[in-house]
DNA sequence: TTGAAAGCGCTAACAC
DNA sequence: GTGTTAGCGCTTTCAA
């Protein structure tokens, strides 16, 4: 860390004191046009970067905002984890990871353990840890700001989702207009919300289209590839469904998979769906009909709402929902209708 | 970031100086057995986490290190992240990370300019950064510690990878064995030293069993699923080879997709194998032959390898090697001979 | 083997 | 609108 140049040497150049400097950096108000226009340029001649450590050890915060996450999908996690770095960078911000396994005994003391050794001045959860109620509440109780990503979580945390349940719905609305009415659907685990949600979104288009559910067509995943083909050999064996929808794409490969080992032929003899648009789904043979998530751009909101939340710009206040929605997309392939790719 | 028990807080409750406390925290030498025990209960007692910030300010270094990376692979990222930040972790050290696009203009001064800005302590270099020498350069120039991954790099900078060469020679050896001497080759881009090392081991397994190389059924891809489609839709043209071996799972998986399209069956009427064992290679149908690298473990290494230089513990010498290498599996898989999977 | 003093570069609180 | 002063919590330097 080569740090020469610092705030002295910038206030000397400009001819101003160093808080005013400070002013300036921080886009602090009640700076005349004129003397930020001065130290503005004495920042660029000499090239100033501000010193992190001493800015956070003065102002008794990290600069730092952690992202807490379980493995589970990579593609998922670079594209948000780059949004969020995104944003960061900008506000001069780090990002620190924090990964995790849900299932881990002990996971709420490792991460506040790993709160409290990093600094964090907040963060970010991914599901399925915006489902752990117990995390939430230790959270809150130190009076770390919090932000969800892809959840609503309970009670009154800040959230940056999209609506799960009206893209499940709309997905299988795709298959009813296709004909099918013996629709197979695949839970993601019962402890992450979105798997209510989809199954929601699922089970109102069924009864929309006045179509009875089927209980031996729904089984329950695990979100992973593995999940996903066992699910389906269930699902294949004996009298089946013509279509099925897997919660996401990860185990609509895995059904892929297993319908390929049984010689059933796709999407003419069985039409398979997923959800995320994760790039695995343009990978498999034939490419996955599922719902497009604009993740990157989540991960720019639920950084830039937590920075707020940290800089007290926003507060979250009693009965106030602080949820925010963004657009998906169904994108329709192969999988589920004859098309060329 | 909740701070609140500090270094003097410790020294008072364990009757010593800072100055003491500070050796303990940082292991150095000269403090006895009896004043050490003292300390790290005290440390206990209270669960004091030295402050990050007043270290870096103090010590001059921001205990941090940074990777800077092109996302081409997710998996591979994710896993060799989690590798480097284990290591980062237990050495009190944060991971900053610099995502980028290898072929943007003005690279150079991008990743400088984030190195000026995050002021990192060090640098991990992930293909195909690795390739960029005047980035090498740049960063020799400002004195910034580097490590490679998987590459060998130029010079004399510290590299952890696997024998590329013979690695690729295995596999190739694996198709000759299997009866195959017509075999085509998708290439990485030219600029990634990987692609050269992978068709190198290739063209010495050839050579060894004594088979002609066929210039036609040599092409190059950009070590993307699309690209390794679009090169195999050109050796699937006419007269054709019996196996195609992708320099990485994702152009292999490209290859699938094509011969899928073409209605060729593999393994019976095309053998194709691909490199990396990312999560994809077991995810199509069929599972992908790969080659195995112990990707979290390298990070791990490189990672170790850099706090090691920073803390000046070991020294780049003049005329000493400092490459390290991994070791690697064949992995084989339904995609080169009839298996279960 | 241990400690005292100085100061890293910045922000906060308050003065002007 | 701008400047002064006093630390933030630690490592460094030097002395004992």
């Amino acid at each position: 860390m080569a740090v020469s140049v610092t705030i002295d040497d910038v206030a000397a150049h400009a001819g101003v004191s160093i808080k005013t400097v400070s002013r300036v950096v921080n886009r602090e108000a009640n700076v005349s046009e004129k003397t930020r226009n001065k130290v503005m340029a004495a920042i660029e001649a000499l090239n100033y970067r501000p010193n992190q450590a001493a800015r956070g050890l003065a102002g008794r915060r990290s600069y730092l905002i952690g992202v807490v996450y379980d493995n589970i999908s990579p593609n998922y996690l670079i594209n948000l984890q780059s949004g969020m770095i995104e944003t960061c960078h900008a506000a001069s911000y780090g990002l620190a990871l924090c990964p995790v396994a849900y299932a881990e005994t002990g996971l709420v003391e490792h991460v506040m353990a790993w709160v409290r050794h990093s600094q964090v001045d907040g963060v970010l959860l991914t599901p399925p840890l915006t489902d752990c109620a117990p995390l939430l509440v230790a959270l809150e109780k130190a009076g770390v700001p919090v932000v969800l990503v892809s959840s609503l979580g309970a009670g009154q945390v800040p959230a940056v989702v999209i609506d799960e349940v009206e893209a499940a719905r709309q997905m299988t609305l795709h298959l009813i207009a296709l004909g099918h009415t013996e629709i197979g659907f695949i839970k993601g685990p019962a402890a992450h919300s979105a798997s209510q949600s989809r199954y929601e979104g699922f089970k109102a288009a069924l009864a929309g289209a006045g179509i009875a559910i089927n209980g031996a067509y729904v089984v329950e995943g695990r979100f992973d590839f593995d999940s996903g083909e066992i699910a389906a050999q269930r699902l294949l064996k004996g009298k089946r469904p013509t279509a099925i929808f897997a919660s996401n794409d990860d185990m609509a490969a895995g059904v892929l998979h297993a319908a390929h080992k049984l010689g059933i032929a796709i999407p003419e003899a069985l039409a398979v769906v997923g959800f995320d648009d994760t790039p695995i789904s343009r990978q498999v043979w034939p490419s996955l009909t599922t719902i497009r998530q604009p993740i990157r751009e989540m991960g720019n909101h639920a950084a830039d709402l937590l920075l707020q939340l940290i800089a007290k710009k926003v507060l979250v206040e009693d009965g106030s929902s602080m949820v925010f929605q963004h657009g998906f997309e169904l994108k329709v392939r192969g999988s589920s209708q004859k098309t060329s790719i």
